[in-house]
DNA sequence: TAGTGGTCTAGACCACTTA
DNA sequence: AAGTGGTCTAGACCACTAG
């Protein structure tokens, strides 16, 4: 049998000497014998109080391992009935902008600035940035390069507001790196953020250096305040070679 | 002021006969006070022995108010130092399904199985498959129409292997829901995800009914029984116009 | 040394499910 | 009534940080 040899590295106590918590420890064996298969999906788990008894720890022990692995996805609670192990969930799977946040840290990434000027809001970016059409914003075009072969274009309108002054300091309009890098600026409460295809355009085609047509991935963002005013409105678009996003649902080991 | 007002609609303790559980409430009690502005990013929150005297709970509930802000990223804390509010992270948004998932157990949701036959596997499909070329195959194609208009092309390899009967009746050929709604099959471990976007062929835009060139987003999947092998592999084609995925990162009222 | 977060205990009481 | 998960207490001890 193709799973017994697992089975049996699998360890059965918890190790008190350990750097890791208790319930970690917990929490990875019971993950580890689902994945070996000792529960299979919709199985029931032991009780609570037998994994007391079994493990020797307090119930808020317990608990918190069985909460770490209801978090992941991998089990479901039931009062009254228990805990179960869980069918793989296609709708739980997220991709995150992780891969692209270590990307922008790299050496090898270089922002070019190819354009910062004040224009009047059209009808469009006024109504992103809820001010009025007329008013100013600040449209900045930048160029971000991997490895000297251009990976992403990026366009932004940031509000000029001569009552906020403190928006375009903040806001790091020569670098970007400030929002990837968990430096963000302290004025931004949330982003909006939105993924979807598109084609490219001319314009887009010659800045990335494609032919056309070609497809693009196209990452947009808002960013508010803490009064819940828009700062910026702005959107990414990427060489569909350069960008992809890979996630796992399931039962990881 | 603008944030005055939010400020003062903040409670400012627990009822102790809500149904809402004290960490619940004290969680939300934060938040509300971060999102007005109260505790701005890089702010220091009160120590968890203080916030335990202000509101009258035990020290594991103060705790697990704070877990929950950190695992919402809306704050960070660090050992021997305190606990501090988080700036935004672009790298912490993450795109989930659940949109996806919805739309499939939705009643305007239509599958029409188009093609369902045995094919044997060639380079490609038996390297996603893990199988030897030349081995058979199940070779399906599906079209998923909301509302009458087409939306989703779908197409998926399945391994058929007289020593594996189940997988085939498991894998719920006919609709597709199942993975969706997660009563998935018992027999699925994980799934690897992956997408991306590309440029339609002229077979995708006839069973999409677009015009050429039209981008589009391509939703891959393998999914891998609880041996590690893989059990199908298959991928979505989506409308561009018909799919894009928006979330929001930062502090959430 | 004082203050901070991190873990853990050994119970208690409650709500819910099943029989 | 018995068993399940859900919440909460009132401490304890530890590891880490800072003055």
């Amino acid at each position: 049998m193709a799973t017994s040899p697992a089975i049996h590295t699998i360890p059965n106590t918890i190790d008190r000497d350990s750097f890791e918590p208790a319930y970690s420890q917990l929490a990875n064996i019971l993950k580890a014998q689902i994945a070996a298969g000792a529960f299979r999906p919709g199985d029931q788990l032991p009780s609570e109080a037998q994994l007391c008894r079994t493990f020797g720890v307090s119930p808020m022990t317990v608990r918190r391992s069985i909460n770490l692995l209801a978090d992941q996805d991998v089990v479901s609670t039931a009062q009254g009935k228990g805990t179960f192990v869980r069918r793989v969930q296609f709708g739980a799977a997220a991709f995150d902008l992780r891969e692209l946040q270590s990307l922008l840290r790299n050496d090898a990434t270089t922002i070019k600035l190819l354009d910062a000027r004040i224009v009047t809001a059209n009808q469009r970016v006024a109504g992103k940035l809820d001010i009025a059409v007329g008013r100013s914003a600040i449209y900045i075009r930048r160029l971000l390069s991997v490895e000297h072969q251009p990976a992403f274009y990026h366009r932004e309108y940031l509000v000029y507001d001569p009552r906020r002054p403190i928006v375009e300091s903040e806001m790091e309009v020569s670098s970007l790196s400030g929002l990837f890098s968990g430096s963000g600026s302290a004025i931004v409460k949330r982003a909006d953020l939105t993924i979807c295809a598109t084609l490219m355009n001319e314009e887009e085609s010659q800045v990335l250096k494609t032919q056309l047509p070609a497809a693009a991935l196209l990452l947009e963002h808002i960013f508010y305040d803490f009064d819940d005013r828009p700062i910026s409105w702005g959107w990414f678009i990427a060489n569909s070679e350069r960008l992809h996003f890979s996630t796992t649902v399931g039962i990881q080991d």
